[in-house]
DNA sequence: CTCGATCCCTGGACGC
DNA sequence: TGCGTCCAGGGATCGA
């Protein structure tokens, strides 16, 4: 399942296999991921593939009307991109180039004709993926509705993110407006290295935990890329090449396993929807939420001051 | 704002 | 060998 490390696996392979290349046709079989087909159609032929970065989970190709100089590209990296198609690999997509005499794999449902006669192929059985093509406004619009990278996230930033949250821990990792990129794999492992129970209230970690929570999810995602990601399931780069690291995974997949810390007995429960992995030794179970009596003596009434708006 | 439930979708694991 | 069932999960959506 790509999450941030597969997906930068994949757009790194890409950048290097089509990067200044220029697609000359469009082939569109199912296309129920798609924003707006007829606009792909329409647009994409022509296009020169400027350049190809990862945004949290998405893959974001780059285009333009005409070729654009490789030390053009360098220069405006960072800058406003213009017009992009915007790729997300949901839980079986794949994104990878082919020679045209090569089959066609099973669910390819999206076919670029690049002009050095090779052919961009997009598969995914469950469709679980997305793609579209947005410029100007929209594209702009779009990028903003996601959260910061968990790369380059100051520790003041992070903490501000999930401190904003009311919901557990778990659920406010997987958030995209919180943090783009982080699923289900790294969101256990780093809580597990961090020592924060899955079910904790984001806006209940100390700060001792966010600073911890931030550095190990950094160290584990870098740690992915090396490894060029996660495979489990059917995850290959775009050259067909599987990734690594899942033979470190320490708690993902490990249910009913030795925890590598303690020795306990690794346990899965359901948050967010998500089977989350963890140690109950190693990663306490948060005190029950409504156990909020107690203290409150003579206090009575003391500011109640709280607006009650929002934002 | 946050929650759970439901849906999307297919392949793989499992039981019989 | 084959069939039915369950499960995996990123994200959208809906009602509570």
């Amino acid at each position: 399942m790509p999450e941030l490390p597969e997906v930068e696996t994949v757009a790194r392979g890409l950048q290097a296999a089509v990067a200044g290349r220029q697609i000359l046709r469009v082939t569109l079989r199912k296309t129920d991921f798609i924003d707006d087909p007829a606009v792909l159609e329409r647009e994409l032929p022509g296009r020169h593939i400027v350049r190809i970065e990862r945004f949290g989970k998405f893959m974001l190709l780059q285009l333009a009307h005409r070729a654009v100089p490789e030390a053009a590209v360098a220069q405006a990296a960072g800058e406003q991109v213009a017009e992009a198609l915007l790729v997300h690999l949901g839980m079986t997509g794949h994104l990878a180039p082919h020679f045209p005499e090569q089959p066609l794999a099973k669910h390819t449902h999206v076919t670029f004709a690049l002009d050095d006669g090779r052919e961009l192929r997009y598969t995914d059985a469950r469709r679980f993926g997305r793609m579209a093509y947005l410029s100007g406004r929209a594209l702009a619009e779009e990028l903003e509705r996601f959260g910061a990278d968990p790369l380059l996230v100051s520790g003041g930033e992070f903490a501000r993110r999930i401190h904003a949250s009311k919901a557990r821990i778990k659920a406010v990792l997987l958030d995209q407006r919180v943090l783009r990129g982080v699923g289900n794999i790294y969101a256990d492992e780093s809580l597990w290295k961090a020592r924060i129970h899955p079910t904790k209230v984001g806006a209940r970690l100390t700060p001792v935990e966010l600073e911890s929570l931030r550095k190990e999810l950094r160290k584990i995602l870098l740690k992915a890329i090396e490894l060029r990601g996660s495979s489990i399931s059917d995850f290959v780069d775009a050259g067909g090449i599987p990734g690594d690291y899942q033979q470190h995974h320490k708690v993902y997949g490990r249910e009913g396993q030795a925890c590598l810390r303690c020795g306990a007995k690794l346990k899965r429960i359901m948050v967010a929807g998500r089977s989350s992995h963890f140690c109950p030794v190693c990663q306490p179970a948060p005190r029950a939420a409504h156990g909020r009596r107690r203290r409150q003596k003579k206090k009575t009434k003391r500011n109640r001051a709280r607006t009650t708006s929002n934002g």
